[in-house]
DNA sequence: TAATTCATGTAAATCGTTACATGATTAT
DNA sequence: ATAATCATGTAACGATTTACATGAATTA
């Protein structure tokens, strides 16, 4: 279960609470990399500080509970980091349908790579306005590596692309040669 | 939960038995798109029979079932392919090491990082293995989306690699920058 | 003062994994 | 005969989601 390293981390980076968590994985955490609601959150918030990863280091207004990564907690996220990485769960839908693509008639197949390709260029569009508005330099500090996750997914996003209008090329070609 | 649906779409590729199902989980599917052990198989393929998605056609030695899409299971299937893609589950660990790089100081991210280059090289040169050993024209058939599948994940890999590169020499100019 | 947002929680239901359990058939 | 593989299942536990619930502080 990796909710409790996605709040370690997120706490490692600026200590928060479970509220401003649960604002983190409304953004592009949870639209890309991880998804948790409110009520997942705060009993893990629980579990995390019996275990003495995280405490609370300061109260607000509204009975608001600020959390801190003790030194266990970042020695914990650290080895969750590096460690060989084991294998997680695997749950990819998108993937998925590449696999069950073989299930659809080629008419359909084509129907779906042009929506994939569609989409991928929209998703690609969108990044790469949010890291324009991103300051040019790359600052030095944690939000420096905001710009490196969307790099990623700006890539990824193209990568896809580009296999979407391979795979109609070549879907399209095979028809073809069939009829000729 | 999108379990149901990789069993109609396998199902709908080739009629199999629960036991069938289960090693298929334990290929390149599970490996890359979904994970599923026999102990969720076996009761939601009992789940999709009661809904009528899919029906026992063949039994066979010690007790084996083989079970077939029907036509509603096929109705079922194809408006989930091409569905707009609503929201699914996001859970992917390796993006949320991404998002999280943040939390480590910079000399553990370039060990991350560079982990993250050697793993995505060779598993961009397994694939191409894979794709080698398939023959040169791709068949009509069913078999022939294994290719589609397998190109995906050579240019993810690729596309994973080269960021990772791009991200260590971001990283390292930053510091050299610093330091002069 | 009414609506909105901030802020936290619990309970029930669903879903998934691990461990447990059984027996038939095939290969050595 | 023994081991390996085929073939299916249940039970307990843990994680996740949805629905329910409350109240403080702020904004209009």
């Amino acid at each position: 279960m990796s909710l409790s390293h996605a709040l370690l981390g997120l706490l490692a980076v600026e200590p928060r609470s479970g509220y401003e968590l649960t604002q983190a994985f409304k953004g592009d955490l949870g639209r890309y990399a991880w998804q948790a609601g409110h009520t997942s959150i705060y009993p893990e918030l629980a579990k995390l500080a019996d275990r003495g990863l995280v405490e609370v280091t300061e109260e607000g207004p509204r009975g608001s509970r600020t959390y801190s990564v003790t030194p266990q907690g970042h020695t914990e996220l650290r080895s969750w980091m590096l460690d060989p990485p084991r294998r997680g769960t695997v749950r990819n839908e998108p993937v998925l349908r590449m696999f069950l693509i073989s299930a659809l008639d080629p008419a359909d197949a084509l129907v779906l790579l042009h929506g994939i390709a569609e989409h991928t260029a929209t998703e690609s569009t969108n990044l790469r306005r949010t890291v324009r508005d991103i300051p040019a330099t790359i600052p030095a500090g944690p939000e420096g590596f905001g710009h490196l996750a969307a790099e990623y997914g700006i890539r990824q996003f193209d990568a896809v692309h580009d296999w979407a209008l391979w795979a109609i090329e070549t879907l399209q070609g095979q028809a073809d040669t069939k009829q000729a």
